[in-house]
DNA sequence: ACATTTATGTCAACCGGTTAACATACAAAA
DNA sequence: TTTTGTATGTTAACCGGTTGACATAAATGT
């Protein structure tokens, strides 16, 4: 590795001439300028960064921790975190807690012994203490960590009621709620989420009229949860209307119902959440809620720079949702 | 931020030993590390891993270059690169190349700056010179950067010849080879692949009573590839046979097949290419090529880890593939 | 009683840059 | 002619650690 040293020498110049071209700072004339440039390429010199962002107390790197970026939601929100904070000169460091407590921890050390300037919680398994006690800015995204840190969400209480409305609109009786366990992008071992709670309000008006069964799914491979989703349904088979927590759990139904040979949307209807790319790809293709993923992408990346610039930032940052409706309704 | 001098003074203790505790060297009484790491604790000190990356020459960091994580490959190619890296104590560096010779460029240049110890390559859009040139250690995944170049590969001319000497068995008369174009994960502009060339080896023996079509995909977004493979089947509608260079790929397939109302198995066959998850959740279910996607990451850590040591390893890493049969032949 | 081992400290150099302070030199402007 | 702006150099401190050399002292072994 050549080093600031040798390029001052092989251009003649001194070392504080060339951070000085290097940093744009001071006098330089562009004879010195060109003269230091083409040395740099000659002997291929690339400047520590590590020395830089020591000297500096700014390593330019947010880390970004996530259940699993295997998860299509996952890796939709990661591709799009990348893409910003790419063109805002931030650099990911990307970790997978797998939804390991002791992961995460780990992790989370991890990032702050790297200097990391801000951290995004697509994940959330510790206890709120631990993130406040961070000391670092953070932005929750999807995942309410704490009245005093910025979440990036969707409107999940408008995303749960949109589904009832429809699966209501076109007389389902027997609902369930079908969301993720250990293994899901939505973990929240409460049932007691927006996405549920908008859902019941949805079903308020007629509630005499429906019943509703809730069901929390244990696999986490595709294959085991069609399995055991089609264990679900032939265990209630008069089920016709299922609202899933994410489009991976609703196309795991959709096949489960093929397996058991029930009609979509005839017999059973379904809605997933999120508008992954996935869901245009099952068959039928999937009615699924929407978020407006890059958006929220891009102000989660916002968001995390402008604490990191010292400024205060709204904590509650909701967009909105809609219905797309496709075959499966 | 507290940093050394901090936990030695409050400790009573010089830096050195603080440092000596901290690294496990020299002798150091139990009273005096347990007072150091009580210290530490209390004022909350995490060793700056900048600096001490710095000194050591050896930040514990592994780029990785890839097309596009929302891609289902390399999401799952990304989590078990994450998985296998954590465990040998490096961290990753997450790049989306997005096929953009500038953006790779960028970002090679970017790790080498950073410190990168090694470089992951799921993408490859640059001359063979730029990367040869790199002079750090690299493992290029699935794509042949150069004889020079280590390579974790499948064995993608047998996979190829297994879907054709399937589809055959089959009875399938007009086959078509579907393959990636920009936007899908197996960019390869040219059709002379390995798994292309297994497809027609495969067709040999029976070449006069079969006929081929090669189609290139130029949509990404999936909605958009349905419409575009939709329009190549109704163009071609005696093909009873297809082969994907991609789950993906082969999904739509099905989807327009759907669209088409072409029954799948009975009027058309079809076969992808990578196994990922979301191969057992589309309808039918797809048959497809098993690449060992774990094993195959592991190595490429394993690989990566020992050029960084300095040790010399083999440039081609070939892994047996299998075919598994689903629904779609 | 003397040699070793253990435990800690002091000091300075180093990793690869950045930067402030100050000095020098030459050119153009007032 | 004096001032000012431009261009570069020298030196040293600093970012936050690590490490080797060397010194000192107490505890332990023989």
């Amino acid at each position: 590795m050549t080093k600031i040293t040798d390029v001052a020498q092989k251009a003649g110049v001194s070392v504080t001439t060339v951070s000085r071209v290097l940093n744009n700072r001071g006098y330089i004339s562009d004879a010195t300028r060109d003269k230091v440039y083409k040395v740099m390429k000659e002997i291929n010199y690339q400047p520590n960064e590590l020395a830089r962002s020591l000297f500096r107390r700014k390593s330019n790197t947010i880390g970004l921790i996530v259940p699993n970026v295997a998860h299509p939601f996952f890796s939709e929100l990661t591709y799009y975190l990348e893409h910003y904070a790419y063109k805002e000169q931030y650099k990911l460091l990307l970790c997978n807690s797998n939804r390991d407590v002791s992961k995460e921890k780990e992790y989370i050390e991890l990032l702050k012994q790297n200097q990391v300037e801000g951290i995004i919680m697509g994940s959330q398994v510790l206890e709120v203490e631990n993130y406040l006690n961070l000391n670092l800015p953070i932005v929750a995204f999807d995942r309410a960590l704490s009245k005093n840190i910025p979440v990036v969400t969707s409107d999940n209480f408008l995303g749960g009621k949109l589904a009832s409305n429809l699966l209501i609109k076109k007389k389902c009786k027997d609902l369930a709620y079908v969301y993720g366990g250990i293994g899901g992008p939505h973990h929240t071992a409460l049932l007691a989420t927006d996405r549920y709670q908008g859902f019941l309000e949805g079903m308020k008006t007629r509630k005499d009229q429906l019943s509703l069964q809730t069901k929390e799914m244990n696999s986490s491979k595709t294959a085991n949860m069609v399995e055991e989703l089609a264990g679900f349904l032939e265990m209630n088979p008069t089920i016709d209307g299922v609202f899933a927590s994410s489009d991976i759990i609703a196309s795991a139904i959709i096949q489960a119902c093929h397996l058991l040979k029930k009609a979509i949307p005839n017999d059973i209807k379904i809605i997933g959440y999120d508008n992954v790319e996935l869901s245009t790809i099952v068959t039928p293709p999937l009615t699924t809620i929407n978020q407006p993923l890059e958006k929220m992408s891009e102000l989660t990346i916002d968001l995390l720079i402008r604490q990191i610039k010292g400024e205060k930032v709204s904590f509650d940052n909701s967009f909105p949702v809609s219905i797309v409706e496709r075959g499966t309704t």
